[in-house]
Order: structure tokens, then sequence, then C-alpha cells
RNA sequence: GGGCGGUUAGCUCAGUUGGUCAGAGCGCUGCGUUGACAUCGCAGAGGUCAGUGGUUCAAGUCCACUAUCGCCCA
């Protein structure tokens, strides 16, 4: 083995080797509950970002896990068609070409997404396979593929039949530079610091005024009314009377309206009803007209009158001008006011009354409310159920239909003869009303995340009854980003048990975001995006995987640095090195790994027992989804205990060649052991070294061909070693306090020092670690005394010897002659007396409480008297060392 | 305007049923290199767990309020 881990140099060998055993592929077995996790659909819209490593390490850690566990186990990959975001990136494509859609025409532009489409595939799929990710490409899916496409006709049908998708004129958000209807989800709402308007509408005949105020004045073009609140003494003359529009010189009402605020303006306000939201909803009341002044690309057009053709921001600069000129503007403040924007290319929203399809989401929203309220589905962490729940109890309808071309297109069909719609699954050939041949689908596509919500069982073979769908369904978790809990999980949820009757999984998980090191969002606009395959192919995939997973939590978010990468890697390496060490080790004493419970010293016996209560505590940890908190405990028992103590105590042992019982049978058992808790996590590295491994093993105690199917550790029952662990952990402290004393001496290192212990009743079991103490102290000759004696009369009265008393009373003599500071040592020890004393005082006072003696469990408070007796002696002798000196 | 989250060692963060919970990584200081590993080892310094009040025998851990930063929704 190389001196250090190269990832490189294996991974790929790896993963191929995964897929040629065919890993990944889960046997149906209905006598077994499967584990399955429909993977969240990466965008065709390029490369996968660290983002999606963070979602492919925890899907890959739960999907490994279970399925070394023995559970039938799928993880479904797949890709999303990602309408509006893929057809801007290739319409980017096409202008550097000097061309555009229109140019190219429907078919052409659509035969170049697909194109697109296909390569985007292809990389994502090997980004994932680089990132170790264990999901089964026998079954991947694309949301145009035809199984999820025919799933969303269906949907469509079906909801259209029972009322819930409608053609409605309402007000929806238009994104100009998109030129397309988005959902009320994909609107950024920014506060902008604009102005208000103050202008003058003449009233009708006398010659008076009405002053509106307004932030758009582009859009008194659209006015249909001016409104005042019914309440409003102030108006109380004007209303039913005519105002005339200026500049396009058009009588409107006045009116009242309970929805117009006083305190705005000057609390009469203009209706624009084809421009606003507020005012749509007035005009619908009121049955006022609709005047649309705007065309898609947010130019005017021709109901702007001498205005047309303006863009909107020249128009209202116009506007302005122009009512100046009259007199008409009266007052203009500045105002703050939030704009939406397109998320997808931040342009300002235009809201707009268009006709659109909608979805009635009211009644699919209170069966997802159910489930979650029920106890169904579990959101992981717990705080976005409420989140979620607000959401979903103030649900708005959804605009489904999109202006793109890059789409599953709606399955509407308008004729041409009689005017009818015919909605149906298939292609239409001719009017189901009338029988013409003269109809004409709906150009527009259904919005992107429509089909994602059919995605848990649009993937497994739905609307069909195959055995996918029966077995697999529902599925187990859903992992994604908090950020996506109501486009996505949220409308999963919904159609599900729309679709299905059944919940489409029963937790979800939710990931934090990735940031950078100034905890700024990654984004290409910012540039600080880190593309994954430089990350892994710089520090490793496991070590990628584990810097984004190791010590995070659920719903929050993850800085990734590049301390944290060089901590995995450098754990990676220690691995490795370890292995290499006891690989080396094994050789020479053949192949006997035969563990002899029986004869075993206190160091083995306190390594199974350490690794016996992290296999508990990872296994709880696991089930609760904690996988952050698991893979740091692994690395803790395998760096801190396993590493600097075990293989450190064994090196005595495997250089004197003197013990009757060799320590290889348990460095291999511990080793292997731990490689399998830590397989899900760090793939790559696990299976080289357990391969590795492995193949020192005798041929009848060899696992399987792959640690990816190899069981994974499970907890025994009478596994915890407590004696042993009590006298390791003293022999650790022994160990611990006389090399911080020849640090604090500046002994040097070379050199032998002396030291006389003091174990009371543990001296028997420690004993016999003399040259433990010897090699990893340097500390010799060590002799044992008794600490019956009390320690006045157990030490000889000459030197100034340096005391030191553990935690559990403990004491460690040594003499220090002339290397000792007098005057450091006593200070020091002054420090220690009176942190001791206020100790003793605070457990004294406890134990003294009669509430805490009455009210605390009887073992707690054992616990709290054993604790201050060790405390007292320690203090005891800490005080008679003083003195000592001080003589 | 409504809601949520963060505030713990110099930095980045863990700490899930209140009782070894005061931790990790990195950084820092000192020492160390002939045998697994300098992508390393040993030792050390460093925190009244944002503040105030409360509940409890016992509170980073529960409650209330305050400050501050961030996010979501309207």
């Amino acid at each position: 083995m190389p001196k250090a881990y190269e990832p490189g140099k294996v991974e790929q060998k790896w993963y191929k080797f995964w897929l040629e055993k065919g890993y990944f592929s889960p046997k149906i077995d209905p006598k077994k509950k499967p584990f399955v996790i429909i993977m969240p659909p990466p965008n065709v819209t390029g490369e996968l970002h660290i983002g999606h490593a963070l979602t492919a390490t925890l899907e890959d850690i739960m999907t490994r896990w279970h399925r070394m566990k023995g559970e039938p186990t799928l993880w479904l990959p797949g890709i999303d068609h990602a309408g509006i975001a893929a057809q801007v990136v290739v319409e980017q494509l096409l202008a550097e070409e000097g061309l555009d859609r229109y140019q190219l025409g429907r078919d052409k532009f659509l035969e170049r997404m697909r194109q697109w489409a296909s390569s985007c595939r292809q990389t994502i799929a090997k980004q994932h396979q680089r990132l170790g990710a264990s999901c089964d490409w026998s079954r991947e899916c694309f949301t145009l593929d035809e199984g999820p496409s025919r799933a969303v006709r269906t949907v469509f049908v079906h909801l259209y039949d029972k009322g819930l998708i409608y053609l409605g004129e309402r007000i929806i958000n238009w994104c100009p530079r998109c030129a397309t209807a988005l959902s009320d989800l994909e609107v950024d709402h920014k506060d902008i610091q604009g102005h208000l308007y103050y202008v003058n509408y003449p009233l009708e005949g006398n010659g008076g005024f009405i002053t509106v105020a307004t932030t758009r004045p582009e859009t008194i073009l659209g006015d249909t009314a001016v409104a005042v609140n019914p309440d409003d003494k102030r108006f109380k003359s004007m209303v039913g009377k005519k105002v005339i529009l200026p500049i396009v010189n058009r009588a409107i009402p006045i009116i009242t309206d309970k929805a117009v605020d006083p305190s705005f303006g000057t609390g009469a306000v203009k209706i624009t009803p084809a421009h606003d939201p507020v005012d749509f909803e007035v005009a619908q009341r009121q049955g006022l007209p609709l005047i649309n002044i705007m065309n898609p690309d947010a130019t005017m057009n021709e109901n702007a009158g001498p205005y047309a053709k303006l863009d909107r921001v020249s128009c209202r600069r116009a506007i302005l001008s122009d009512l100046e000129k009259n007199g008409l503007l009266i007052k203009v403040e500045p105002y703050s006011h939030s704009v939406g924007h397109c998320d997808r290319c931040q342009t300002v929203i235009e809201p707009v009354a268009s006709k659109q399809w909608f979805i009635r989401t009211k009644s699919l929203a209170q069966p997802a409310i159910n489930a979650v309220t029920g106890g169904r589905i579990k959101i992981i962490p717990e705080r976005f159920t409420k989140v979620y729940l607000n959401w979903m109890e103030n649900i708005r309808d959804w605009c489904i239909s999109r202006q793109l071309w890059w789409g599953h297109r709606i399955p509407v069909w308008y004729c041409h003869d009689c005017g009818e719609l015919t909605v149906t699954t298939e292609d239409a050939q001719a009017c189901h009303s009338c029988g013409s041949a003269n109809i004409e689908q709906d150009p527009d596509v259904l919005d992107t995340w429509f089909s994602s919500a059919l995605w848990t069982h649009s993937t497994l073979g739905w609307p069909d009854n195959t055995g996918d769908r029966r077995y697999f369904y529902p599925t187990t978790v859903m992992e994604t980003g908090y950020d996506i809990l109501f486009f996505w999980v949220a409308r999963m949820i919904m159609m599900g048990l729309e679709d299905t009757g059944e919940i489409p999984f029963s937790t979800v998980y939710l990931h934090g975001l990735v940031r950078d090191e100034k905890g700024e969002k990654m984004s290409k606009v910012r540039g600080n995006v880190l593309n994954p395959l430089d990350t892994l192919e710089q520090y490793g995939t496991d070590a990628l995987r584990f810097a984004l997973s190791t010590g995070t939590s659920p719903g929050n978010d993850i800085k990734l640095t590049a301390s944290r990468l060089e901590a995995g890697r450098n754990f990676a390496n220690k691995l490795w090195n370890a292995t290499r060490f006891i690989l080396q080790s094994a050789k020479p004493t053949g192949s006997d790994m035969k563990i002899q419970h029986e004869l075993l010293p206190v160091e083995d016996r306190w390594i199974l027992s350490r690794l016996n209560r992290t296999v508990a505590s990872i296994t709880s940890l696991m089930e609760d989804f904690q996988f952050g908190e698991a893979q740091r405990q692994i690395h803790d028992f395998l760096w801190g205990e396993f590493c600097d103590w075990y293989i450190e105590i064994a090196k005595i042992r495997l250089r004197s060649g003197r013990d009757a019982v060799s320590p290889i049978p348990i460095l291999v058992y511990v080793l292997e052991t731990s490689l399998r808790l830590l397989h899900p996590f760090m793939p790559f590295l696990t299976e080289e070294l357990w391969q590795n491994l492995n193949r020192h093993l005798p041929s009848d105690q060899r696992g399987s061909e792959s640690i990816t199917i190899a069981p994974y550790p499970k907890v025994g029952g009478t596994d915890i070693d407590l004696e042993a662990e009590r006298v390791m952990e003293s022999i650790i402290e022994i160990i611990r306090s006389i090399r911080n004393i020849r640090a604090e001496y500046k002994v040097e290192s070379a050199k032998w020092i002396a030291a006389q212990i003091y174990a009371g009743k543990l001296t028997p079991a420690i004993a016999p670690y003399s040259p433990t103490i010897h090699a990893l102290a340097r500390a010799k000759p060590i002799t044992f005394h008794d600490i019956q004696q009390g320690i006045s009369e157990g030490f000889p009265s000459e030197g100034n010897d340096l005391l030191v008393v553990l935690p559990n009373a403990i004491v460690i003599r040594i003499p220090m002659e002339s290397m000792i500071n007098l005057a450091a040592e006593k200070k020091r020890l002054q420090k220690e007396i009176e942190q001791s004393q206020t100790e003793v005082a605070q457990l004294g006072a406890r134990l003294e409480n009669r509430a805490f003696l009455t009210r605390a469990p009887a073992t707690i408070v054992d616990k709290e008297r054993a604790k201050l007796a060790a405390r007292k002696t320690r203090l005891e002798k800490l005080k008679e060392q003083l003195i000592k000196y001080q003589s």
C-alpha cells in the first residue's frame, strides 16, 4: 500500500465494480419492506453544483445504510426538463449563433432542446457516479419520458374532468423577458425605493379635482374607476360622480369599495383592473371593465394611445412629463414598496389580467394537511411542519400554463367550428363535441413543477399498475432542500394523495443550503460556485462527502470551507494508514484471526466495549436521521480511541512478542467492523480498505465480495464491559497526566522519569500495564503503592516530589528532583485546590438540599454522592501536598 | 405586517426527550521525525453557552421578554 491515500486511483475502479455487480438494483422481495428514495431530479441546465452533491451524499448515506441492513433498497435517479430555466439556457446558446427560437420554429427548437437535455443528462449521471451515488441507473427517468408524460396528461384530464383544473382570466405574474406567466411561487418580492405620485383627476363638469396617489403612473391609461372607502367622509360628495382621466380623456366613475385603505395617499385610489390584483378584485365586485394597456414584452399597446410602443419605463417618464405640463402632477414623495421580480431572470414582473390554466387547490390541500397533522408524514426538522401547514392552509390557486415551448404541452384542443374544448390524454384528431377535425392544440406548456409533483409515482410506472408501483410506492424518504418545500414537496403530497390515495412518502428530510466561506449563497452571478468535480478531484470524493455531512444538522445551512475538506481528506488518510499498519503487522503472524474471548486482556475488552457502544449509538442516530452526529462519532471513535490508544497499546504487544494473545485479531475485527460502520458515509475509501483487509483474511473468515452488500454492524446484548472501561480509563488518565507533567516541566523527550502510583483497589488491574505506561508516557520505573497507608505515610519525607491527584482519586507521585519549579508548582496546586473547593461546595450544597434528595431519582443522587466522595479525597490530597511544599 | 431560525473557545460549527454538555475541526503556543500516518504525534491555553427574568432539586437544554443577524410568507 502507498504511504498516503490516493482517492483518484481507486474511486472509479470501485464504482465500475459496483455497477457491474448490479448492487444498486433492488430485488423485489414481497416478504420485505423496501426502502425507497426518489431523487430530486436535477435540472437540465448544465451540470451539478455543490448543493446537488449534498443531496447525493445524504441520500447515498441513507441508501447504503438500508442496503447493508438487507432491505430491498431503491434510490431512483432522474432529471428534470426544467421548462423555463432550460429554455433560457438554450436560447442564450442560440443567441450566440445569432439565432432565436422563432427563426428556428417550434419543431427545430425542440429538437435542439432535446439534444441539449440529453447531453446534460449524461454529464449529470457521470457526476453522480463520481460522487459515489448508489442509485439504480436502470430505472433512471426524465420528466419528458413517455411514462411521466403520460402521467402528466392523465392527471390533467382527471383534474379537468373533476373541475379542479380550469381556464380562467385572472391577474397572473407575467415576466416580460421570459414572455410567460409564472406562478406566485416563482416571484421574488423585493422592497424597492420608489415614488408615490399624487395626480389630480379633474371632476366631470364642475372644474374640481380628486387627487389620487399611485406608484405606477403609467397605468393611468388603464384606469376604469377611482375608488374611495365607503366610510371615508372626505369624499362623500364625490361618490357617484365621474372624473375625466387625464391624457386619455375618458370619463370613469368614482366608486366606493371596502378594499380601499383611507390612510394610503389621499384616500382615493385609481382602479386599474387589468394590471393590479387588488384592483382586479374590485372590478369583479363592481362590474368594471378591464383595459389591458400592455403587450407581452411590456411595451404599451394600442390602448395606450399616444404612448403605444413605448416600454413601461419610458412611458412612465412621458406620462409624468405630460401630467406636469398640464399641472396635474401635484406632489411626488419617496415611497418604499414591494415589487415582484422573476426568480429566474430578476426582471420586474408585470401583474396582468390573462387567460391561463389554473389548478383549484383548496380541496387538494386538505388531505395534504391531514397527512401531516395526522402524523402519516413526518417532516424533519420538525419546525418546518408549521411552515408547511401555514402555506397549505393559505394556499391559492396555481397557475400552471406557461407560454414556453419546452415542456409538457397542455392536452387541450380548441375547436374552430363549435368553440368547444377537447381535453384528452391521447392526441385529439377531432373535436369531441362536434366531430370537426378543425381543431388546434393549446400552444402552451405546463409548469415544470406540475410534472415534478407526480414524480414519486410517475417514476414508478403510474398510471399503470406496475410491479414497481405496487412494491415501491409509497416511498420512504423525500430528501431535498428546504427551499423547495412549497414548490415541490407540498405539491407532491397533494398530487400523490390525489392520484394514488396514498401518501407519496412517510418522511420528509430537509437539508440546508451550502454556502461559501463568507456564508453567501452560491450562485453563478456571484461567481462563488464550487464545482463538485473540481473539489472531489482535489480532496477525494469521500473527503467532500465528509465535509458536507459531518457535524451538520438537518435544515441548517452549511459553510463549505477548505478546512472542512482538509479534515475529510486527513481522516481518510489516517484510516488508510491505520489499515496499512494493521496489514503490515498481520502479515508475519499468519492467518489466525480467531478471537479468544476468554483470554483477552483489558485493552482488548475495552476497545470491543467501546466499539459496541459506538455501534449502538450510531444505530440510534441513524434511525433518528442524525447523520452528521453519527459520522462525527465514528470519526471520534476511530481516531481518538482506536488509533490514538488501542493501536498504540497494541504496538507494545506486537513488539515484545511475549504476550500469549496477539492483538491482531482484535485490530482486524475492530477495523473491519468500523469500516462497515463508516461505509455509507465514505464508500470508496472503505471499499478499498475492506477489500485489502479481506485479502489477508483466511478464506473461511472473508466477508461478502463487497462492503456495499456486507451487513451493517449490529449491537449485541452483553457487549459492554464496564470493568475493562474503568481500568482502561484509569490507565489512560495516568498516562495523560504523566505526559502532562513532562510537558509542563519541559522534560526532554528522551529522558525517562520515575512514577509511583497509588491506585487503591485498581492496583491489581493496572499494575500489569507498567510496560504500557513505560512506553506511552516514557516513565520508568513505575512502582505501585498502597493507597490505604494515606498520603503522608506513603511518601518519603525528603524531596519536593510532585503529586498529581486524578479525578478518581488515583495519586501519581513523581520524584522530580532538580527539575521542579517549586513556586510554579505551588501556584498550580493552589489553583487546583480552589477549583476543587468550589466543586466540593457545590456538590455538598446539592446533597444537603432536601428537595434534591427527595425528588431527584436515586441513581442520580448516588452518582452525585460518589462524585462528592471522590472530590473530597482529591481535595485532601491536594492540600496535603501543598502543606508538604510549604514546610 | 405575520412566522421561523441563528447568537456556544480566535474562526466555522455540533450539542433531539433538562442531570459527565461545556465539545469537535481549524487556528494558536510549546515539544517531537529510524518503523502506520507531518494529510502526523504529545501536551497546553482559550468559553459566566447574546442579555434579563422565570419554571425546576437541577437549564446552552424549558418558558417570557430584550438585543442583534439571517431567512420565509404577505
